[in-house]
DNA sequence: GCTCAAACATGACTTAAGTCATTTTTTGAT
DNA sequence: ATCAAAAAATGACTTAAGTCATGTTTGAGC
């Protein structure tokens, strides 16, 4: 898809023995020290350094943790809580704050019990690019966990909430002792790669008006209000968060949403998003042809 | 992505009702007359049916299958591997026949020998997204069979060869009995499911030169010819084929194409490609800024 | 209530890549 | 060997969406 914001900016190492003459040799410097600063600057989190102290262990059970309904703990005996929550410690994150790095090593569960997620990978150029939003009773990090790979994706709270962490050792416990719960398990990941496939085909197939109203109608199912209010999305996404998630340019998010206003599709209540017509935001998604 | 080559000759039923003044009614009936059409071309495959009379049932014994080493049935006992061929049935394929498709309810397992396979979806504008590409030794649908689901790619053989095929009982009898390949098999699954996302962010961030340069590549690895032939890759892919798996239009593909062969980076040998210049391709492939 | 930075919005312009049309080459069947 | 159909190639043109610049609104912190 994608021209690129950076994307005559990067050069790599081993070209610097090949840039003979001076000017080449110091563009080729330039670049590279270009490139140790963009790496530093994502080291260093801002936002996680301010938020560091604000940080406090607090206990939460998980027999009234409010996700567990539809949670995959959720058909474990009270005994295998227990056992879980033996050496969990609880969190309280805020908006910014990063509970997992891509390329580092998962060393235990993180079970969301109120707040919301965003799992994104960095791309070579520096765009951020969405694969999930992540809610209440979720999981975050069993993949990397069992395939005993670095974590795949970095994971950042994109709402403020509670986050409990469970050792690695606890859960794999928990998995390997329990056939039925391991089963489970294979089946949501099953599911899951079947849903990444789906998203692979959209984003390669549909264009990004399409996406954004096929991810506005998702985002509605998700995070719709209970009740009177259903047609409200319930959920503080930037436009550039829009933007990560359906892999466009923020400025372009923005357009099509008046764009989607002034048809009269949905309207913006302050950061939050209402969809007017959902039969009409239907016929958007699937194709724009008139 | 896409601007789309049929964009706006599509439309639902449900708004038949809703166009009042004749002409609309006739535009409307035309455009469902046309999907109509495009769902029987889809349900009859000629090339299934020239290909029908030609297949015949083979024996092939899992313990010289060509493939072993690498497959995940590899370090079964000969014991499971004998329960596995009870009921296994395996049949020559020619080129376009198809395995399975999208929708339809798995009934067992297909374990390439010979030949390879494209595991692709289609999109609702009628274009072709592919997945994956199989090799001898790898399994196919057991996606949809663990988790229960119909199926969410169909499978056409793109080369030639003999298949395997294992009932669902015996194939989840062996999961469900030995949880060494249990859990081989759950890793394997979380593995494909990161490379997934990889394959996502590549196509939501890269541009097409880029993709088509990193496939080549990735192509040269999995199909690279043994020994001094090692850069010409050995699969039979039309540019069509090409454009399908990186998302894009075939003549972009073409073009693409005699751009990199007037740069001495790949050449043209045929159907088959050979790569001159790995690390060209490389350089093309992560950034294309010069 | 005021300030300032971040987020949102909009206009102008550029370009990668899609679409359509036509020609050339390859391939497989008779 | 011949022919027709499929695949590959190339040119001309269009457009969705990216980029850059600049202005406006919002909201968190003092």
């Amino acid at each position: 898809m994608a021209l690129k914001r950076h994307g005559r900016n990067k050069r790599l190492i081993f070209q610097l023995t090949k840039a003979i003459n001076l000017k080449n040799l110091l563009v080729a410097f330039l670049k590279l020290i270009r490139k140790f600063f963009i790496f530093v600057v994502y080291l260093i989190n801002l936002k996680d350094l301010t938020a560091l102290n604000t940080k406090k262990n607090i206990k939460i059970n998980c027999s009234v943790c409010p996700g567990r309904s539809h949670s995959m703990f959720n058909d474990l005996t009270n005994d295998e809580l227990d056992q879980l929550s033996q050496h969990k410690t609880c969190i309280r994150y805020k908006k910014g704050q990063t509970l997992f790095y891509e390329g580092t090593r998962p060393m235990g569960l993180f079970c969301i019990n109120s707040g919301k997620v965003k799992v994104y990978k960095i791309s070579s150029e520096g765009k951020e690019q969405i694969l999930n939003l992540s809610k209440p009773g979720d999981f975050l990090g069993y993949r990397a966990l069992i395939s005993e790979e670095f974590y795949n994706a970095s994971a950042t709270v994109i709402e403020e909430g509670a986050i409990c962490y469970i050792p690695k050792s606890d859960f794999l416990g928990i998995l390997h002792s329990n056939p039925l719960f391991f089963n489970k398990m294979m089946k949501r990941i099953c599911q899951e790669l079947g849903l990444m496939e789906d998203k692979l085909v959209t984003i390669a197939q549909k264009s990004v008006r399409e996406r954004l109203a096929a991810t506005l109608l998702m985002l509605k199912e998700t995070y719709g209000m209970e009740g009177v209010d259903s047609n409200l999305i319930d959920i503080a996404l930037s436009r550039e968060d829009l933007a990560n998630i359906i892999g466009t340019a923020t400025e372009t998010v923005i357009r099509l949403l008046s764009d989607f206003k002034n048809q009269q599709l949905i309207s913006l209540q302050g950061k939050k998003i209402k969809v007017l017509n959902p039969k009409g935001l239907i016929r958007e998604a699937d194709f724009y042809g008139r």
